[in-house]
DNA sequence: CTCAAAATAGAGCGTATACTCAAAAACAGC
DNA sequence: GCTGTTTTTGAGTATACGCTCTATTTTGAG
Protein backbone atom coordinates (compact mmCIF):
# COMPACT_ATOMS: atom_id res chain seq x y z
CA UNK A 1 0.00 0.00 0.00
CA UNK A 2 1.30 3.72 -1.05
CA UNK A 3 2.32 5.34 1.95
CA UNK A 4 4.62 8.02 0.80
CA UNK A 5 3.04 10.89 -1.14
CA UNK A 6 4.94 9.64 -4.65
CA UNK A 7 3.06 6.37 -4.10
CA UNK A 8 -0.34 8.17 -4.18
CA UNK A 9 0.66 10.92 -6.83
CA UNK A 10 1.34 7.30 -8.59
CA UNK A 11 -1.95 6.24 -7.78
CA UNK A 12 -3.88 8.93 -8.58
CA UNK A 13 -2.06 8.71 -12.30
CA UNK A 14 -3.16 5.05 -12.02
CA UNK A 15 -6.60 6.15 -11.73
CA UNK A 16 -7.06 8.81 -13.94
CA UNK A 17 -5.71 7.02 -16.73
CA UNK A 18 -8.23 4.04 -16.33
CA UNK A 19 -10.96 6.47 -15.96
CA UNK A 20 -10.01 8.41 -19.29
CA UNK A 21 -9.64 4.63 -21.27
CA UNK A 22 -12.37 3.16 -19.75
CA UNK A 23 -14.78 6.26 -21.04
CA UNK A 24 -12.61 6.42 -24.47
CA UNK A 25 -11.96 3.18 -25.71
CA UNK A 26 -14.41 0.77 -23.17
CA UNK A 27 -13.65 -2.19 -21.36
CA UNK A 28 -11.58 -4.26 -23.85
CA UNK A 29 -9.30 -1.28 -24.94
CA UNK A 30 -8.86 -0.59 -21.37
CA UNK A 31 -5.86 -3.17 -21.12
CA UNK A 32 -3.17 -2.92 -18.71
CA UNK A 33 -0.41 -1.89 -21.02
CA UNK A 34 -2.37 1.02 -22.32
CA UNK A 35 -3.07 1.91 -18.39
CA UNK A 36 0.72 2.19 -18.07
CA UNK A 37 1.72 3.97 -21.24
CA UNK A 38 -0.79 6.61 -20.02
CA UNK A 39 0.11 7.09 -16.52
CA UNK A 40 3.31 6.67 -17.11
CA UNK A 41 4.62 4.09 -14.74
CA UNK A 42 6.11 0.45 -15.23
CA UNK A 43 4.04 -2.57 -13.91
CA UNK A 44 6.12 -3.30 -10.96
CA UNK A 45 4.95 0.26 -9.41
CA UNK A 46 1.44 -0.68 -10.63
CA UNK A 47 1.35 -3.80 -8.70
CA UNK A 48 2.54 -2.01 -5.85
CA UNK A 49 -0.32 -0.17 -5.80
CA UNK A 50 -2.93 -2.37 -6.87
CA UNK A 51 -3.62 -6.04 -6.49
CA UNK A 52 -4.81 -6.55 -9.88
CA UNK A 53 -5.92 -4.47 -12.97
CA UNK A 54 -9.16 -5.20 -12.31
CA UNK A 55 -9.20 -3.77 -8.72
CA UNK A 56 -8.27 -0.55 -10.37
CA UNK A 57 -10.98 -0.81 -13.17
CA UNK A 58 -13.30 -0.98 -9.82
CA UNK A 59 -12.32 1.58 -8.25
CA UNK A 60 -12.97 3.73 -11.16
CA UNK A 61 -16.60 2.21 -11.98
CA UNK A 62 -17.69 2.07 -8.27
CA UNK A 63 -16.69 6.18 -8.26
CA UNK A 64 -18.85 6.16 -11.71
CA UNK A 65 -21.45 4.41 -10.00
CA UNK A 66 -21.65 6.66 -6.92
CA UNK A 67 -21.49 9.71 -8.86
CA UNK A 68 -24.91 8.85 -10.07
CA UNK A 69 -26.59 8.43 -6.91
CA UNK A 70 -29.09 11.14 -5.89
CA UNK A 71 -28.77 12.76 -2.66
CA UNK A 72 -30.43 11.14 -0.14
CA UNK A 73 -30.60 14.51 1.80
CA UNK A 74 -33.37 15.33 -0.21
CA UNK A 75 -36.15 12.43 -0.35
CA UNK A 76 -39.38 13.59 0.28
CA UNK A 77 -39.00 17.04 -0.74
CA UNK A 78 -37.60 17.05 -4.37
CA UNK A 79 -39.74 17.86 -7.32
CA UNK A 80 -40.18 16.08 -11.14
CA UNK A 81 -38.06 18.90 -12.37
CA UNK A 82 -35.40 19.03 -10.04
CA UNK A 83 -34.66 15.22 -10.58
CA UNK A 84 -34.44 15.62 -14.13
CA UNK A 85 -32.67 18.83 -14.10
CA UNK A 86 -30.26 16.55 -11.91
CA UNK A 87 -30.23 13.81 -14.03
CA UNK A 88 -29.10 15.86 -17.64
CA UNK A 89 -26.73 18.13 -15.45
CA UNK A 90 -24.74 14.65 -14.23
CA UNK A 91 -24.91 13.49 -18.13
CA UNK A 92 -23.64 16.49 -19.73
CA UNK A 93 -21.38 18.01 -16.42
CA UNK A 94 -19.98 14.35 -16.07
CA UNK A 95 -19.88 12.57 -19.68
CA UNK A 96 -16.67 10.22 -18.63
CA UNK A 97 -18.37 9.02 -15.23
CA UNK A 98 -21.86 8.69 -17.47
CA UNK A 99 -20.34 6.53 -19.58
CA UNK A 100 -18.24 4.74 -17.89
CA UNK A 101 -22.03 4.18 -15.62
CA UNK A 102 -23.97 3.34 -18.93
CA UNK A 103 -21.19 0.81 -20.27
CA UNK A 104 -21.04 -0.85 -16.76
CA UNK A 105 -24.60 -1.13 -16.19
CA UNK A 106 -25.28 -2.51 -20.23
CA UNK A 107 -23.22 -5.51 -19.26
CA UNK A 108 -19.36 -5.01 -19.61
CA UNK A 109 -17.88 -5.56 -15.98
CA UNK A 110 -20.62 -6.67 -13.92
CA UNK A 111 -19.46 -9.85 -13.28
CA UNK A 112 -18.77 -8.58 -10.13
CA UNK A 113 -22.56 -9.35 -8.24
CA UNK A 114 -22.22 -6.57 -5.79
CA UNK A 115 -21.64 -3.80 -8.32
CA UNK A 116 -24.60 -5.23 -10.53
CA UNK A 117 -26.78 -4.98 -7.03
CA UNK A 118 -25.49 -1.32 -6.35
CA UNK A 119 -26.40 0.02 -10.15
CA UNK A 120 -30.04 -1.83 -9.98
CA UNK A 121 -30.08 -0.34 -6.39
CA UNK A 122 -29.73 3.22 -7.71
CA UNK A 123 -31.94 2.74 -10.44
CA UNK A 124 -34.50 1.52 -8.10
CA UNK A 125 -33.65 4.23 -5.94
CA UNK A 126 -33.89 7.38 -8.22
CA UNK A 127 -37.50 5.84 -9.87
CA UNK A 128 -39.12 5.16 -6.29
CA UNK A 129 -37.86 9.36 -5.85
CA UNK A 130 -39.35 10.17 -9.11
CA UNK A 131 -42.76 8.47 -8.66
CA UNK A 132 -43.23 10.21 -4.98
CA UNK A 133 -42.42 13.47 -6.40
CA UNK A 134 -44.87 12.46 -9.52
CA UNK A 135 -47.62 11.70 -7.04
CA UNK A 136 -47.15 14.37 -5.03
CA UNK A 137 -47.15 17.07 -7.90
CA UNK A 138 -49.98 15.27 -10.03
CA UNK A 139 -51.89 12.80 -7.58
CA UNK A 140 -51.67 10.06 -8.97
CA UNK A 141 -52.50 6.67 -7.96
CA UNK A 142 -49.47 4.75 -6.31
CA UNK A 143 -48.74 2.00 -9.04
CA UNK A 144 -49.77 4.49 -11.54
CA UNK A 145 -47.04 6.92 -10.52
CA UNK A 146 -44.87 4.23 -10.60
CA UNK A 147 -45.22 3.85 -14.43
CA UNK A 148 -45.12 6.78 -15.21
CA UNK A 149 -41.69 7.14 -13.72
CA UNK A 150 -40.41 4.16 -15.27
CA UNK A 151 -41.59 5.54 -18.25
CA UNK A 152 -39.86 9.21 -17.97
CA UNK A 153 -36.96 7.51 -16.77
CA UNK A 154 -36.28 5.34 -19.62
CA UNK A 155 -37.05 8.19 -21.48
CA UNK A 156 -34.14 9.77 -20.17
CA UNK A 157 -31.78 6.95 -20.39
CA UNK A 158 -33.17 7.15 -23.98
CA UNK A 159 -31.84 10.38 -24.80
CA UNK A 160 -28.31 10.00 -22.53
CA UNK A 161 -27.75 7.25 -24.76
CA UNK A 162 -28.19 9.85 -27.96
CA UNK A 163 -26.35 12.37 -26.61
CA UNK A 164 -23.47 10.28 -25.95
CA UNK A 165 -23.81 8.70 -29.52
CA UNK A 166 -24.21 12.75 -30.67
CA UNK A 167 -23.07 15.35 -28.49
CA UNK A 168 -24.40 17.77 -30.88
CA UNK A 169 -27.75 16.14 -29.69
CA UNK A 170 -29.81 18.85 -27.86
CA UNK A 171 -30.66 16.65 -24.78
CA UNK A 172 -32.12 19.58 -22.68
CA UNK A 173 -34.82 20.53 -24.60
CA UNK A 174 -35.63 16.92 -25.35
CA UNK A 175 -35.41 16.64 -22.10
CA UNK A 176 -38.00 19.40 -21.27
CA UNK A 177 -40.55 17.92 -24.30
CA UNK A 178 -40.23 14.50 -22.76
CA UNK A 179 -41.31 16.43 -19.31
CA UNK A 180 -44.14 17.91 -20.45
CA UNK A 181 -45.43 15.42 -22.76
CA UNK A 182 -46.06 13.50 -20.20
CA UNK B 1 -16.52 -21.49 -50.12
CA UNK B 2 -18.30 -24.75 -49.55
CA UNK B 3 -19.57 -26.14 -52.65
CA UNK B 4 -19.88 -29.71 -51.56
CA UNK B 5 -22.76 -31.21 -49.15
CA UNK B 6 -20.45 -31.63 -46.48
CA UNK B 7 -19.08 -27.87 -46.35
CA UNK B 8 -22.75 -26.34 -46.12
CA UNK B 9 -22.92 -29.00 -43.26
CA UNK B 10 -20.58 -27.87 -41.28
CA UNK B 11 -21.18 -24.02 -42.25
CA UNK B 12 -24.46 -24.45 -40.12
CA UNK B 13 -23.04 -26.68 -37.84
CA UNK B 14 -20.50 -23.62 -36.96
CA UNK B 15 -23.49 -21.25 -37.06
CA UNK B 16 -25.24 -23.13 -34.78
CA UNK B 17 -22.79 -23.30 -32.39
CA UNK B 18 -21.89 -19.51 -32.55
CA UNK B 19 -25.61 -18.97 -31.99
CA UNK B 20 -25.94 -21.17 -29.27
CA UNK B 21 -22.74 -19.41 -27.77
CA UNK B 22 -23.68 -16.17 -27.99
CA UNK B 23 -26.96 -16.15 -26.92
CA UNK B 24 -25.22 -18.38 -23.31
CA UNK B 25 -22.20 -16.86 -22.60
CA UNK B 26 -22.25 -13.60 -24.33
CA UNK B 27 -19.43 -12.44 -26.79
CA UNK B 28 -16.68 -12.70 -24.46
CA UNK B 29 -17.19 -16.31 -23.54
CA UNK B 30 -17.28 -16.88 -27.93
CA UNK B 31 -13.86 -17.67 -28.34
CA UNK B 32 -12.95 -19.46 -31.75
CA UNK B 33 -12.02 -22.71 -29.24
CA UNK B 34 -15.52 -22.93 -27.93
CA UNK B 35 -16.84 -22.61 -31.33
CA UNK B 36 -14.99 -25.33 -32.65
CA UNK B 37 -15.72 -27.53 -29.53
CA UNK B 38 -19.58 -27.10 -29.79
CA UNK B 39 -19.29 -27.55 -33.72
CA UNK B 40 -16.85 -30.25 -33.96
CA UNK B 41 -14.84 -29.01 -36.27
CA UNK B 42 -11.30 -28.43 -35.94
CA UNK B 43 -10.06 -24.56 -36.97
CA UNK B 44 -8.63 -26.19 -40.35
CA UNK B 45 -12.56 -26.25 -41.80
CA UNK B 46 -13.41 -23.40 -39.84
CA UNK B 47 -11.11 -21.44 -42.13
CA UNK B 48 -11.67 -23.22 -44.92
CA UNK B 49 -15.61 -21.88 -44.70
CA UNK B 50 -15.34 -18.02 -43.08
CA UNK B 51 -12.61 -16.18 -43.50
CA UNK B 52 -12.13 -15.04 -39.57
CA UNK B 53 -14.08 -15.63 -36.09
CA UNK B 54 -15.86 -12.31 -36.51
CA UNK B 55 -17.03 -12.90 -39.69
CA UNK B 56 -19.49 -16.33 -38.20
CA UNK B 57 -20.49 -13.71 -35.42
CA UNK B 58 -21.45 -10.70 -38.03
CA UNK B 59 -23.31 -13.49 -39.52
CA UNK B 60 -25.20 -14.73 -36.69
CA UNK B 61 -26.12 -11.10 -35.91
CA UNK B 62 -27.45 -10.26 -39.55
CA UNK B 63 -29.35 -13.21 -39.50
CA UNK B 64 -31.54 -12.50 -36.05
CA UNK B 65 -32.35 -8.45 -37.39
CA UNK B 66 -33.44 -10.06 -40.59
CA UNK B 67 -35.41 -12.61 -38.75
CA UNK B 68 -37.44 -10.10 -36.96
CA UNK B 69 -37.64 -7.30 -39.65
CA UNK B 70 -41.31 -7.08 -40.63
CA UNK B 71 -40.63 -6.53 -44.44
CA UNK B 72 -37.39 -7.33 -45.22
CA UNK B 73 -37.35 -7.60 -49.30
CA UNK B 74 -39.09 -3.69 -49.39
CA UNK B 75 -39.12 -0.16 -47.53
CA UNK B 76 -41.70 1.49 -47.65
CA UNK B 77 -44.65 -0.22 -46.26
CA UNK B 78 -44.17 -1.29 -42.45
CA UNK B 79 -46.21 0.70 -39.75
CA UNK B 80 -44.96 2.19 -36.72
CA UNK B 81 -46.32 -0.90 -34.68
CA UNK B 82 -44.42 -3.07 -36.59
CA UNK B 83 -41.31 -1.29 -36.43
CA UNK B 84 -41.55 -1.00 -32.73
CA UNK B 85 -42.90 -4.58 -32.42
CA UNK B 86 -39.62 -5.92 -34.16
CA UNK B 87 -37.23 -3.67 -31.93
CA UNK B 88 -39.11 -5.20 -28.52
CA UNK B 89 -38.83 -8.45 -30.29
CA UNK B 90 -35.04 -8.32 -31.53
CA UNK B 91 -34.07 -7.26 -27.39
CA UNK B 92 -36.26 -9.27 -25.73
CA UNK B 93 -35.51 -12.41 -28.18
CA UNK B 94 -31.87 -11.88 -28.03
CA UNK B 95 -30.51 -10.07 -25.39
CA UNK B 96 -27.19 -10.86 -25.81
CA UNK B 97 -27.19 -9.08 -29.41
CA UNK B 98 -29.27 -6.38 -27.96
CA UNK B 99 -26.49 -5.76 -25.55
CA UNK B 100 -23.78 -5.69 -28.01
CA UNK B 101 -25.98 -3.22 -29.64
CA UNK B 102 -26.21 -0.80 -26.65
CA UNK B 103 -22.41 -1.15 -25.73
CA UNK B 104 -21.56 -0.04 -29.21
CA UNK B 105 -24.09 3.12 -28.88
CA UNK B 106 -22.11 4.17 -26.12
CA UNK B 107 -19.87 4.29 -27.62
CA UNK B 108 -16.10 2.41 -27.59
CA UNK B 109 -17.11 -0.38 -26.39
CA UNK B 110 -17.03 -2.48 -29.51
CA UNK B 111 -13.31 -3.73 -30.43
CA UNK B 112 -14.62 -5.08 -33.74
CA UNK B 113 -14.71 -2.39 -36.38
CA UNK B 114 -16.88 -4.57 -38.63
CA UNK B 115 -19.44 -5.20 -36.12
CA UNK B 116 -19.60 -1.43 -34.63
CA UNK B 117 -20.23 -0.17 -38.42
CA UNK B 118 -23.17 -2.89 -39.04
CA UNK B 119 -24.84 -2.03 -35.69
CA UNK B 120 -24.33 1.75 -36.33
CA UNK B 121 -25.71 1.49 -39.91
CA UNK B 122 -28.49 -0.78 -38.59
CA UNK B 123 -29.39 1.89 -36.20
CA UNK B 124 -29.83 4.64 -39.16
CA UNK B 125 -31.64 2.48 -41.48
CA UNK B 126 -34.44 1.65 -38.30
CA UNK B 127 -34.06 5.82 -37.66
CA UNK B 128 -34.88 6.25 -40.92
CA UNK B 129 -37.39 3.51 -41.31
CA UNK B 130 -39.32 4.54 -38.69
CA UNK B 131 -39.29 8.56 -39.93
CA UNK B 132 -40.80 7.13 -43.14
CA UNK B 133 -43.50 5.80 -41.15
CA UNK B 134 -44.03 8.31 -39.02
CA UNK B 135 -44.49 10.36 -41.96
CA UNK B 136 -47.13 8.19 -44.10
CA UNK B 137 -48.67 7.63 -40.81
CA UNK B 138 -49.37 11.24 -39.46
CA UNK B 139 -48.31 13.20 -42.59
CA UNK B 140 -46.03 15.52 -40.48
CA UNK B 141 -42.92 17.21 -42.38
CA UNK B 142 -39.64 15.58 -42.91
CA UNK B 143 -37.65 16.90 -40.44
CA UNK B 144 -39.90 16.60 -38.19
CA UNK B 145 -40.60 12.78 -38.60
CA UNK B 146 -37.18 11.66 -38.21
CA UNK B 147 -36.91 14.06 -35.00
CA UNK B 148 -39.72 11.67 -33.85
CA UNK B 149 -38.25 9.02 -34.60
CA UNK B 150 -35.39 9.61 -32.99
CA UNK B 151 -37.17 10.32 -30.36
CA UNK B 152 -38.90 7.13 -29.86
CA UNK B 153 -35.68 5.47 -30.90
CA UNK B 154 -34.11 6.96 -27.54
CA UNK B 155 -37.06 6.08 -25.74
CA UNK B 156 -36.99 2.18 -26.70
CA UNK B 157 -33.69 2.19 -26.07
CA UNK B 158 -34.16 3.45 -22.90
CA UNK B 159 -36.40 0.59 -21.99
CA UNK B 160 -34.21 -1.56 -23.56
CA UNK B 161 -31.67 -0.14 -20.81
CA UNK B 162 -33.67 -0.96 -17.97
CA UNK B 163 -35.03 -4.48 -19.11
CA UNK B 164 -31.57 -5.49 -19.49
CA UNK B 165 -31.14 -4.02 -15.88
CA UNK B 166 -34.25 -5.87 -14.40
CA UNK B 167 -35.15 -9.00 -16.93
CA UNK B 168 -38.86 -8.32 -14.61
CA UNK B 169 -39.57 -5.18 -16.61
CA UNK B 170 -42.42 -5.32 -18.68
CA UNK B 171 -40.71 -3.82 -21.56
CA UNK B 172 -43.83 -4.75 -24.12
CA UNK B 173 -46.04 -3.20 -22.56
CA UNK B 174 -43.97 0.19 -21.84
CA UNK B 175 -43.10 0.10 -25.60
CA UNK B 176 -47.23 -0.02 -26.18
CA UNK B 177 -47.40 3.33 -24.03
CA UNK B 178 -45.01 5.04 -25.15
CA UNK B 179 -46.29 4.41 -28.70
CA UNK B 180 -49.61 5.75 -27.35
CA UNK B 181 -48.30 8.59 -25.70
CA UNK B 182 -45.89 10.21 -28.48
C1' DC C 1 23.39 11.16 8.19
C1' DT C 2 21.46 6.57 8.58
C1' DC C 3 18.66 3.06 7.39
C1' DA C 4 14.47 0.49 6.92
C1' DA C 5 10.53 0.97 4.34
C1' DA C 6 8.49 2.35 0.08
C1' DA C 7 8.58 3.05 -4.74
C1' DT C 8 10.28 2.02 -9.38
C1' DA C 9 12.12 -0.28 -13.40
C1' DG C 10 11.87 -3.68 -16.78
C1' DA C 11 13.07 -8.24 -18.30
C1' DG C 12 10.54 -12.18 -18.53
C1' DC C 13 6.85 -15.92 -17.55
C1' DG C 14 2.53 -18.39 -18.36
C1' DT C 15 -1.55 -18.53 -20.70
C1' DA C 16 -5.16 -17.68 -23.92
C1' DT C 17 -6.48 -16.51 -28.38
C1' DA C 18 -7.00 -16.05 -33.39
C1' DC C 19 -5.13 -17.89 -37.19
C1' DT C 20 -1.85 -20.73 -40.81
C1' DC C 21 -0.33 -24.48 -43.51
C1' DA C 22 0.95 -28.76 -45.50
C1' DA C 23 -0.61 -33.17 -45.78
C1' DA C 24 -4.27 -36.58 -45.77
C1' DA C 25 -9.00 -37.96 -46.58
C1' DA C 26 -13.51 -37.63 -48.69
C1' DC C 27 -16.08 -36.39 -52.60
C1' DA C 28 -18.16 -36.38 -57.31
C1' DG C 29 -18.05 -36.01 -62.42
C1' DC C 30 -16.12 -38.77 -66.07
C1' DG D 1 -11.46 -46.60 -61.04
C1' DC D 2 -9.21 -42.18 -62.25
C1' DT D 3 -8.64 -37.42 -61.29
C1' DG D 4 -9.11 -32.88 -59.97
C1' DT D 5 -11.56 -30.42 -56.34
C1' DT D 6 -13.20 -29.84 -51.89
C1' DT D 7 -13.01 -30.86 -47.08
C1' DT D 8 -10.70 -32.09 -42.87
C1' DT D 9 -7.04 -32.52 -39.74
C1' DG D 10 -4.05 -30.87 -36.02
C1' DA D 11 0.35 -29.43 -34.97
C1' DG D 12 2.37 -25.10 -35.12
C1' DT D 13 2.78 -19.74 -35.26
C1' DA D 14 2.21 -15.12 -33.82
C1' DT D 15 0.59 -12.04 -30.68
C1' DA D 16 -1.46 -9.88 -26.80
C1' DC D 17 -2.40 -9.88 -22.23
C1' DG D 18 -2.09 -10.02 -17.08
C1' DC D 19 1.14 -10.59 -13.92
C1' DT D 20 5.79 -11.81 -11.19
C1' DC D 21 10.28 -11.06 -9.44
C1' DT D 22 14.64 -9.20 -8.41
C1' DA D 23 17.56 -5.51 -8.40
C1' DT D 24 17.89 -0.60 -7.84
C1' DT D 25 16.61 3.97 -6.46
C1' DT D 26 14.02 7.14 -3.62
C1' DT D 27 11.88 8.63 0.54
C1' DG D 28 11.50 10.46 5.12
C1' DA D 29 11.48 9.60 10.24
C1' DG D 30 14.76 9.57 14.02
Amino acid sequence: MARYLPGLQTRDRILDSTRWLLARVGLDGTTLAAILERAKVRSGSFYNLFDSKDEAILTVVREAINAVDPHPDGIGKDTVQELVDAYIQFITGQPTLAKIYLQTAVGGAMHDEALAHRVLSHHETRVTRLADALRRETGTSKAKSRTQAELLLAGLNGLAFHWLLDPDFDISSRAVELVAGR
